[in-house]
RNA sequence: CUGGACAUAGCUCAGUUUGGUAGAGCGCUCGGUUCGGGACCGAGAGGCCGAGAGUUCAAAUCUCUCUGUUCAGACCA
């Protein structure tokens, strides 16, 4: 590509409306472009990134044997209607209507299209395995859309699907995509971790993510040094490090602790660790009143809570619900409560603590297990520093993760829903098992940026780069230092190397920090030396460049 | 959806407190001088101040409504 007449641009300031590092800095080199909120266009070098993420994972899906299909993005109602997931998804599906007022809906996730497309070929168990895949783009309402490319209403996904006879089969299957998702995410250099996830609302028997390392990750993931233990914090078993209790059980105790609405405020006032406290969270599960009781320092994990209870949806209970009952806001306790009343474990293993009495201005304080009343115990709370190892009991670690692929073993779910059977070597009918496994594009993008990057741009991995050389006339008036370039331009085409020829007509400096912008992994300058055969040849990271003859170039990519 | 912030030139932002002729830097056009790290000089183009209503002799500025963007929460590739 010759700068001089294509569609390139460079922003030289920080764009108002991106925050995240990786947003930025493909807006400011011209790779991408927002045109609503969570929604861009993919500019000529965004493309070609996009086109290489595609084609390392096409070339690995090819290589696990999948074959590559397209599915519309435009669906009729009717396919999410009978797998029920028109609910499961919620607002978050985009729906319209045709002319005719048929419901449609623009495509989330495509496991229904997928098994009607499979219903076209499974008569029998000789009709299986297979796996189908597609690069597709699909339309989530996300309740908020952030970060660039990596949170958004319209996006890219290669998504394959599974067809097996049994739960071995599909255990087969799933290794093959696991691993083709090892060796794509590899290939591109990307820093991930494996882990262990909640199967949400695509349901079924098992999900693992790949998690891309990096700060402004949505997902905290939880991992252990000593062991191959990793986790999305949202699933993981909490194992807390057993505290010693040096007093005795006493009899509890009434206070009074006006204006303390929060528990760190009780603490506070009653001089007390806030570990030796007990907190409520009241909350509205598929429009019941759930009361959960964990210890003052941890957090709620309501995934958790959700799957204790069976439940589907939940949020913070309202005054109307919370007056269904005798709970006091702030001021709630285990102790006689008049509706459901979740515990975390944890709170059994405590001793002497302080919890809220029920009544508007007092506490409880040396409140011991046997004084509180409950339905349910369970682990309901987020682990958190300090915590161990489920498998090892060693402390755990925790980063930022981007989800940039998901692996899910779906069982017979969807087969059941769109009625995929098959007739086995005894000619009864079976449900098909299906596996599903995604990765986002553009999420992937985002995060290699977010990744490889310095303070002058992004630093594209040598085969994820839009080109991998780029060409720099210092002079754009010197005759010679033209010829020269121009030549080098040919003869790299010639060699099949993808290559920027920057004939701009701009000074040196710009050359450069668009070079370095927009990330091209190797640097030539034409300069001075041009006309002795001399020119400079510069690594992206290197510190500083070396001069080389154009015989000695040439022979390195031939 | 809840709460906060913002909306003025292509981009980044002043101007709004205290109403009175629309501003800067960068970018862009033309001419000239330059040409190894975002050059310099001169001349220009470019705006329904997010939209609508109101107050006022007068509104970018004050009031109300709406829209958009963004940040913090629940979802996910």
């Amino acid at each position: 590509m010759k700068l001089k007449n294509s569609f390139f641009y460079t922003l030289r300031e920080d764009v108002r409306d991106e925050d995240s590092i990786s947003g930025n800095l493909l807006v400011k080199a011209g790779f991408i472009k927002k045109t609503s909120a969570g929604v861009y266009m993919m500019l000529p070098l965004g493309l070609r990134v996009e086109n290489k993420i595609e084609n390392i994972i096409r070339k690995h899906m090819n290589e696990a044997g999948a074959q590559e299909v397209k599915m519309p993005a435009l669906i009729a109602a009717e396919y999410y209607e009978d797998s029920g997931r028109m609910k499961g998804f919620g607002p978050s599906i985009f729906k319209l209507k045709d002319r005719s007022g048929k419901d449609m809906v623009l495509g989330p996730t495509h496991e229904e299209l997928f098994a009607f497309a499979a219903k076209n070929k499974i008569r029998s168990y000789k009709d299986m395995p297979f796996n189908l895949y597609q690069f597709q783009t699909k339309y989530r309402d996300e309740p908020r859309a952030r970060f660039g490319l990596v949170r958004v209403k319209e996006f890219v996904m290669k998504d394959a699907y599974s067809f097996d006879c049994d739960e071995k089969g599909l255990d087969e299957s799933y290794r093959k995509m696991f691993e083709a998702y090892k060796k794509s995410f590899d290939e591109m250099g990307i820093n991930y971790r494996i882990v262990k996830a909640d199967t949400g609302v695509m349901g079924g028997l098992l999900s693992e993510e790949f998690q891309a390392i990096a700060p402004l990750g949505e997902d905290t993931v939880v991992y252990c040094d000593s062991c191959s233990y990793s986790s999305n914090l949202e699933v993981g078993e909490t194992i807390r490090v057993k505290r010693e209790y040096s007093e005795a059980e006493k009899e509890k105790e009434l206070v009074e602790t006006p204006h303390c609405q929060s528990i760190e405020d009780v603490a506070k006032y009653l001089k007390l660790d806030i570990r030796d406290t007990v907190k409520a969270l009241i909350m509205n599960v598929d429009g019941q009143l759930v009361i959960c009781f964990i210890n003052g320092e941890r957090d709620l994990n309501e995934a958790k809570v959700l799957k204790l209870l069976k439940g589907n949806e939940i949020g913070f209970a309202d005054d109307e619900l919370i007056a269904t009952s005798n709970a006091v806001p702030g001021y709630c306790g285990p102790i006689d409560l008049n509706c459901k009343v979740i515990i975390d474990k944890e709170v059994l293993e405590m001793r002497n603590f302080c919890c809220g009495a029920n009544q508007k201005g007092y506490h409880y304080i040396n409140v011991n297990p046997k004084d509180i009343k409950y339905d349910l115990v369970g682990d309901i709370v987020n682990t958190k520093d300090g915590d161990l190892c489920p498998l090892c009991g060693q402390p755990l670690k925790f980063t930022k993760g981007i989800e940039v692929g998901n692996t899910f073993k779906l069982g017979t779910k969807y087969s059941k829903a769109m009625n995929l059977q098959y007739a086995d070597v005894e000619n009864k009918l079976q449900d098909v098992w299906m596996g599903s496994y995604g990765i986002g594009i553009g999420r992937t993008m985002a995060a290699i940026v977010e990744q490889s990057h310095d303070d002058k741009g992004i630093i594209w991995p040598d085969n994820i780069a839009p080109y991998k050389y780029t060409i720099l006339i210092m002079n754009s008036k010197d005759e010679t230092q033209i010829k020269v370039a121009n030549e080098l331009y040919d003869k790299f085409n010639e060699c099949g190397e993808e290559v920027i020829l920057d004939d701009r007509d701009e000074r040196p400096g710009v050359k450069f920090n668009d070079a370095e912008l927009i990330g091209i992994p190797y640097r030539i300058t034409v300069g001075k030396k041009a006309g002795e055969g001399i020119v400079e040849f510069k690594h992206r990271t290197a510190e500083k460049a070396e001069e080389i003859s154009i015989e000695d170039l040439l022979n390195k990519i031939r």
